[in-house]
DNA sequence: TATGAATGAGTTTTCATTCAT
DNA sequence: AATGAATGAAAACTCATTCAT
């Protein structure tokens, strides 16, 4: 379960690519000297602790990933319902809504965006924890929901899950589409995702 | 409702990008030196047709996007029943899946991919038309839904929208995601996306 | 004495490249397509004529400073006296001041401009008819000045001449740097021009 | 006074330049590699320096402007009577003369030279200042002329900076020019320029 | 004969990476 | 250990020239 440690120097350098990228860079088109100056090291410190431009931004992102599921997993255990956490999900959709590349992303395309080259057999690995995280998040809600008696019926845990993912995907496409939504206020989205738990698992 | 029509040597270039795409390759690192390859044409020709890189790859998307949509749009009409048109946009789905930039995409993401520099007024408005074409795919079969008397309750039209979204969504997610589920078959997956618009909206 | 022939079609493709030189292009930067387009022809044509670019500007300057040289040669021989013939230089001078590359600076620069590869034996030798040319313009007003009894000392034929083109230069030095001599009008300029010959050559 | 302050590497390059052009290159068609191995920099050093190619060029032809000027001011300040600092200025100009982008040319086209596109507010201010310094030069002159008693009435301003500017102008031609004037010698043509001021200023 | 679409050689420019300090 | 100046390979882009029509 313990994920790579990472020096200081290293995390530095990571802030400075995730920043950029919160600041709505495009991953592929960040250049290594604005890395340097958004980290506010050298360029050649960038290259004293990575081997390559592809591999600090990868791994920037895999770290950021990581940090944001631990911050989404803790905040949802705080809450006991199954209802509390799931709009405590949603509030942290919201509130992760800026970063482009935030756990939001993770959970709408649930694994499609880390295509930034997942070629190496680490990567492929480290990419795998992330899915298993998100999934153990998945489960501690539905197991709430059970206990709760909101999920009755016994379907399959395919489906069960994909109900789950689909009515967060719901919110978030709510959320990143507002334009096009603009009769509709960010709480009747939430229920709306909502109902379709609801009466899809039941 | 007309498009912006294109010369034949506007499309062979299209087609260029477009089959790297479907290739493999990522949008932001084609090299104007791979699309004349692929197009079977000379670099200086596409800056014959074209002011810029961007402008060409920005542009094939789109003009992809569109096709897709058409064919989409037509293969559904062919259908009668609200489960066949439902079915059927599965089987697209299944067809489509290679194509990283495909419609299958835009379904899923629901217009989060052509962030390719969307910022001038004329693609903002070229993006809005396929969201406009997008949503009467969806109004059709929701159409179908209401005749034949599936979907019975009348929730809102956002809600309603949001769970054939979210539906569809769960079987792309299935399909762009097969390795982590390798469980469940393809029927399977279709059947459960199925199961979930037939419940919410019922 | 007679010159090179040059066809109608020549001449238009010419008159291409003087237009674009008079409306200020840089005769170095010109590109095929600029002289075709101002020329009203096809690219092709101008190949059709000429064997490269190159030449086809370079005799079009030729050409140019022949025809504003038979011009000039024509206005002064209007003219009967010396004084006379040296104000029509003058207002030639003014009349002529656009064109960048006009007869106006052959005589500022006396030669220094055709600098536009002048490697070759058959450009070198069109090159000389025009110092001759311009060098019976300045004989011409030599004979006046003598008949008239206005030059007076016989100065040695190298300095008569120099006296005329310095005093040419100081005319269209004023015209072409008009914006640095704001006190001074182009009568004042006329005449000081015309006190140098005559104090020079008395 | 103080002009623009450049960094070595700056000057490294601009030197590049110069020595290109100085060996005869056309400003206009010279190229980045061309430069850069001129400089013995790689191609790249030059952009970290400059913006573009044009603004290289450009700064290169005033710095050597100014340069030269400097040096052409020193070299008259150590001479005393009219006399010595003008033919001081004819060695000047005998020096100069293979560079085709030297003072001696500012002299005789006095500011027609750095066409090189002063469009922009800066470089037409640095231009003012090169026309300032060269009246300065002028002024140094008629200054000494005046206690001499060499130039004796008091003519306008006007006239008599264009008669030293006229008569430095015929020598200019003379030397430039060499290839016509064959059987005029070099002092011969010293002398004549020489002439024209004393008789136009007396 | 006249054309302009097509081309690719040759430019300008960028930027990941190195390495002397 | 940290830097950023320097580099050149590789990218975008231009345009003289060709050639099928």
């Amino acid at each position: 379960m313990r994920s790579i440690e990472y020096s200081q120097k290293d995390i530095l350098i990571f802030n400075g690519v995730i920043n950029l990228i919160k600041g709505g860079a495009n991953p592929y088109l960040i250049t290594v000297s604005e890395i340097a100056a958004s980290a506010g090291v050298g360029k050649g410190t960038i290259y004293d602790y990575f081997e390559s431009k592809e591999e600090v931004i990868k791994k920037a992102i895999l770290f950021n990933f990581n940090n944001e599921i631990d911050y989404f997993y803790k905040k949802i255990a705080t809450k006991k319902g199954f209802k509390e956490k799931y709009y405590e999900i949603f509030n942290s959709i919201v509130e992760n809504l800026q970063n482009k590349f935030s756990t939001v992303n993770i959970l709408m395309t649930l694994g499609k965006l880390p295509e930034f080259h997942i070629s190496e057999k680490q990567d492929s690995c480290e990419f795998n924890k992330h899915i298993l995280r998100i999934q153990a998040i998945i489960d501690d809600l539905l197991v709430s929901g059970y206990k709760e008696g909101i999920i009755k019926k016994i379907e399959s845990q395919y489906y069960q899950n994909m109900v789950i993912k689909s009515s967060l995907f719901s919110f978030t496409n709510y959320m990143s589409m507002q334009m096009i939504y603009k009769e509709t206020s960010v709480k009747e989205a939430m229920d709306a995702a909502y109902k379709i738990v609801i009466k899809s698992l039941n």
